[in-house]
DNA sequence: TTTCCATCTATACAGTGCTCAGATAATCCA
DNA sequence: TGGATTATCTGAGCACTGTATAGATGGAAA
């Protein structure tokens, strides 16, 4: 911190700031969210004028473009680190788990994931970012019963819960909990209890 | 319209101003999406200085709060115009399909009714009609099989569709089709052969 | 050393939400 | 009917945004 800024501040050249900007953007999206980031407050963090990110990025979506494809990385990265076990369902549980908790504890990154008007979906790396993030994901799914269909209706689920949740409209099942709280202690149950796609619950006997 | 706008311009007083420019609003949205809204776009559509419209709603989450108000009981009466049968399976199936319907025919005023940073929630009149939309689809839902758990997992399932496909991560479905057609023709099969919730399917084997 | 070029600065433009003094007219009251 | 009150709307101004462009800078290649 102290020895870079004075550097990046002397320098005429950052050296490194097209990384630099992508790390300020994203702890923009970690502080005050998708709606606090702007290209300028972006440049002020990387300690650079307000012009230079256009060279690196052409545009506010260029930047926010790369953090998205960091955020698919880190997803898949937290889905990957569920072990497969013997047990399909339960892993198609964890993965349920690993994926709200990964919404609820960077909603920033979550949110402009999914954001068509902020991402650049043409650049070839976001469908590759976005792919790789969810194949773990798909074949965990695809061990139980295969198929595009049934992997939408698993993935819908879990997406659904984790925006309803972020979004605020699952209150009622909080109880005063923390974020925190619900993912660890309540959400485990409720996904056994009531989650027709986890273990305990046969997909076969339902089709 | 060509009989309005004059009168609108030639009157200081536009009489009707607040119900207007939530008509403007709701337009906007529908015709750009949520991120081509703007106070000023508002306010020019009614034919009215850039100010006026702070004076009725404060802000211009005074403003969406009052089209996301209208939203919610937009989708309420999508969804309360699904007649209720003698198979509660079916109904929710037919409710799903109503819900994605309304997500992708309106998708402006959808995504502005989830959408925290944009309405005020503590509005009295948002709980109500958030809640008021959603209480035949969650009767529908009690009627299969109670509990806050369920109601919680079948809205997410459907809302997490809704996202998805808005949010054009569900392309691989489509098969070329449009919104429409795959709402009419495709989604139907979709629910009844992989949706866990629906007819065909027995919650009560699954649980 | 000198030229070249990627990088970054400075400035300007059009747009945004919000604030506030003042103009306007509808309404209420005598 | 006439006058005062009050809700409504205008217009200008502030701080902020993204983007475009001309020019300054300095590293690297020749």
């Amino acid at each position: 911190m102290e020895n870079e800024r004075p550097a990046a501040k002397a320098a005429y050249h950052h050296g490194n700031l097209k990384a630099a900007l992508i790390e300020a953007a994203d702890m923009i999206l970690r502080d005050h969210g998708i709606e606090g980031f702007s290209l300028r407050e972006a440049a002020r963090r990387a300690g650079v004028s307000i012009g230079a990110p256009a060279h690196h990025f052409g545009s506010a979506t260029g930047l926010l473009t790369e953090v998205a494809l960091l955020g698919y990385e880190s997803l898949g990265q937290a889905l990957n680190a569920v072990p497969p076990t013997e047990d399909p369902a339960a892993d198609l549980q964890q993965l349920a788990l690993a994926y709200v908790n990964f919404a609820l504890a960077h909603p920033g990154r979550f949110r402009l994931m999914f954001r068509p008007d902020l991402v650049n979906r043409d650049d070839p790396r976001y469908s590759l970012a976005s792919t790789a993030a969810l194949t773990g994901f798909a074949t965990a799914i695809g061990r139980r019963k295969g198929g595009m269909a049934e992997i939408f209706m698993v993935w819908s689920s879990i997406h659904g819960m984790a925006n309803l949740i972020l979004d605020g409209k699952a209150k009622y099942l909080f109880n005063g909990a923390t974020p925190e709280d619900f993912v660890a202690n309540l959400l485990p149950d409720l996904l056994s209890q009531a989650w027709p796609f986890g273990a305990g619950h046969s997909p076969q006997d339902c089709v």
